[in-house]
DNA sequence: CCATTAATTTAGT
DNA sequence: ACTAAATTAATGG
């Protein structure tokens, strides 16, 4: 929890003077924007960035710190969340694997407005903001794979919180199963990968109301819970409580 | 290194 | 807010 992130930049920017060519070109997992990069660029990018891993719990990158780097994750769950004025946090959204952490703000921003923090282990490329946005200025294509995943970002998060201001408890709560179901898991059966606290902490409640909706809907026969396993067992209820708030 | 216990966190009411 | 259960950390062998 309490992890000095100071350790984490500068094994990235030791590692990242040492990294070896031709990683990102090998790499299983590159974004959508790196496949663009033709063979040179890649090398380039691979000279300026590192790949390390964050054990569950570590923050990535934390809200307030300057923003030199950008990072790609390749594998594992992360949550993105913020101090609000009250010092508490709010969970923004979950991303998964194959996403840029860091980006929207990265790009405008001197200072990063948001924390990352590791829900898993994971694998992660930190990658020097200075070189990202030279390959950006660079190469066309590429930039406007980074602006697509950008807008796409920006359109979620807006629907995410338009949804969240407009709907009761209920509402939010089935939106939250079906975000984990839908989008971060793409199954019917997940491992709830945070708290309730957190959970509460992403759709704007209380750890009780969680705990209390939750459990609603077990009784009602719309899912399945034991410990933090749940399966959807009417899926089209759900989404019926998600449509009408 | 493993087992036991203490402390903290989490879930449910 | 309180309690029970579960998870994690600390201790001692």
């Amino acid at each position: 929890m309490l992890s000095p992130n100071d350790d984490v930049k500068v094994m990235a920017k030791k590692s990242l003077q040492t990294s070896g060519i031709g990683k990102c070109k090998d790499c299983k997992d590159k974004s959508c924007a790196v496949s663009i990069l033709k063979n040179q660029e890649l090398d380039v990018l691979a000279q300026n960035s590192s790949e390390l891993k964050i054990p569950k719990g570590e923050i990535v990158i934390r809200e307030g710190e300057l923003t030199t780097f950008v990072a790609y994750l390749k594998s594992g769950l992360v949550k993105e969340h913020l101090k609000g004025l009250n010092g508490k946090s709010q969970i923004i959204k979950l991303i998964k694997a194959k996403s840029y952490l860091g980006l929207s703000a990265g790009l405008s921003s001197k200072m990063s407005l948001y924390t990352y923090s590791a829900l898993e282990d994971l694998n992660v490329c930190y990658i020097d903001l200075n070189i990202l946005k030279k390959l950006m200025k660079d190469n066309g294509n590429f930039a406007y794979e980074i602006l697509l995943s950008v807008s796409r970002e920006n359109i979620t998060n807006s629907f995410w919180f338009v949804n969240k201001n407009q709907k009761q408890i209920y509402g939010r709560c089935a939106d939250a199963m079906l975000y984990f179901s839908k989008i971060i898991f793409e199954k019917n059966k997940f491992t709830l990968p945070i708290t309730h606290f957190e959970l509460a902490a992403l759709i704007g409640t209380t750890r009780e109301s969680v705990t209390r909706t939750l459990s609603k809907f077990k009784s009602d026969g719309i899912l399945q819970i034991n410990e933090k396993n749940i399966t959807i067992l009417n899926n089209k209820l759900l989404e019926n409580i998600s449509k009408n708030g």
